[in-house]
DNA sequence: AGACTGATATTCT
DNA sequence: GAATATCAGTCTA
């Protein structure tokens, strides 16, 4: 199978298809794919897109330590950590740089044992509902920041053919509220919260 | 059920 | 010093 990321500009590549578009449509597209880091993960059931121009973005005042992989290649892992404590899953995307889209949830399906082991529970629907959760869960952390996101370490392949698609406002955010770029899989049991009723 | 709190890296004022 | 793309625990109802 082909290569998801963007090593070159042939726009007949799949990464290219796939991430260097709106942060929005590739959030969108995420939504069904299943991602592993060393075997371990499951569905993506639940993402937001940051756009650079968008003050919720850790893009908007350009580039810092922190947030560097953001300005790289499309395609790439940003790993950052939340309230000091808790890491977070980004892709890298966008036809522009200074884009990314978080990966909020996932359907738990293969090293879930191990899931259980790191996150100390057995409860299912709480393994990885929820970027920190997720993150505790497949133990990603800084050393991930930067990694292509299709290759080892990790996996991303498409898993579905046909879902619907809920869409919502952001979570946790002070600045941006309005912009509804929370996407998930209708009806899943493992987002990180419901979606509001339309 | 919902409200509050503590943990504490990184950035911004 | 304050805010933040969080989570788990512990209160109050």
């Amino acid at each position: 199978m082909s290569s998801l990321l963007v090593h070159s500009s042939d726009p007949s590549e799949p990464g290219v298809k796939l991430f260097a578009r709106h942060p929005a449509d590739v959030a969108r597209a995420l939504i069904g794919m299943i991602v592993t880091v060393d075997g371990v993960g499951g569905r993506i059931v639940e993402t937001e897109a940051y756009h650079h121009e968008d003050p919720a973005s850790h893009a908007f005042n350009g580039p810092t330590p922190r947030n560097a992989a953001m300005f790289g290649p499309v395609g790439r892992a940003y790993v950052y950590r939340s309230y000091g404590l808790h890491w977070c899953l980004n892709v890298v995307c966008g036809d522009t740089p200074g884009s990314a889209v978080l990966i909020r949830a996932l359907e738990p399906m293969s090293g879930i044992e191990l899931m259980q082991d790191r996150r100390g529970t057995d409860m299912l629907r709480l393994l990885c509902a929820g970027p920190g959760r997720l993150c505790q869960a497949l133990a990603v952390s800084r050393e991930h920041d930067g990694l292509p996101i299709d290759q080892p370490p990790f996996t991303l392949q498409p898993a579905m053919q046909e879902r619907e698609i809920a869409v919502g406002p952001r979570i946790g955010l002070t600045k941006g509220v309005q912009t509804p770029w929370r996407y998930g899989l209708a009806g899943s049991k493992f987002l990180s919260r419901p979606f509001p009723k339309s």
